[in-house]
DNA sequence: TTACATAATGATACAAAATATCAGATAATA
DNA sequence: TATTATCTGATATTTTGTATCATTATGTAA
């Protein structure tokens, strides 16, 4: 369990309110040592707090993806996107706005695992370098 | 637009029926040099068949995307999965069953920009390394 | 080319995932 | 402690995606 004084702290570090709810879904995230989605958080944490709501769970999981205390597994674009199944490449992807872009693959350093993970058959390897895009950084400077 | 003939050809190769909705939803996302979610193509495709069904849509993009026609740009966990902000990591992400597990980013090989793109605040660079899981190899074999 | 079996389409209903609203409760701070 | 700002929880709504199934179109073989 996260302790209590350094996760006031840590919510104080982020200018948020310390609450019970926040200090027990954040302390949930971390137990479970995967990569749970929403639901299965709120499953995990109405056990120590029946009376939570889902908003609340999906309100602090974006607090929390905000604030840097918790990140995506990956970008997740609201829905599905797709492209033709053409050349090889990878993606900028800003963290703001969502938007994506084509990064040609020669412009990523050799790319290759230099163990082969157990009983998993590698196909692809997707490449998405994250960030802020023009313009979403021309709105931050603006502000 | 895609050539009546390379489409027919294209469709038989991989057993599917080269249906008139089928073209125009293959020939859009090919002309739309992007990252179009189903919603957008199902936008654009009803321009040329009004009468088309969003579900037509979906049940093509799947198809597809089965075939091996188009891909998905970045694996969709069908919901948000989200993780401690802890270690640098990158993920293995079974392309059947979506399950995720953590690859430990020393097993892979330099990872950097050999060019930084131009306007872009690169902040963390995320792989996915795609493939088939030991569980669904397994029930790969066995059908 | 026609006939037939198979597969795809489109309308619709349904389910899942996520967001918005807002009154009341709680936490931060002075 | 009192006051203000923020958060919570209930609920409604939106968005995204899937299931069902009668009708229609496609592929194949005679």
């Amino acid at each position: 369990m996260v302790r209590e004084d350094e996760f006031v702290a840590l919510c104080r570090s982020h200018g948020l309110a310390a609450t019970h709810q926040r200090r027990v879904i954040y302390a949930t995230v971390a137990s479970l040592h995967g990569h749970p989605s929403p639901e299965l958080i709120y499953e995990k944490v109405k056990k120590k707090i029946p009376s939570i709501s889902l908003a609340t769970v999906y309100n602090n999981v974006r607090t929390f993806l905000a604030s840097g205390m918790l990140r995506e597994v990956s970008m997740h674009h609201g829905s599905l996107r797709v492209e033709p199944n053409n050349h090889e490449h990878h993606h900028l992807v800003c963290v703001r706005c969502r938007s994506i872009t084509d990064l040609h693959a020669k412009n990523l350093g050799l790319l290759r695992l230099k163990t082969q993970p157990r009983g998993f058959r590698v196909t692809r390897i997707a490449v998405d370098v994250l960030g802020i895009c023009a313009a979403c950084a021309a709105k931050e400077v603006s502000k």
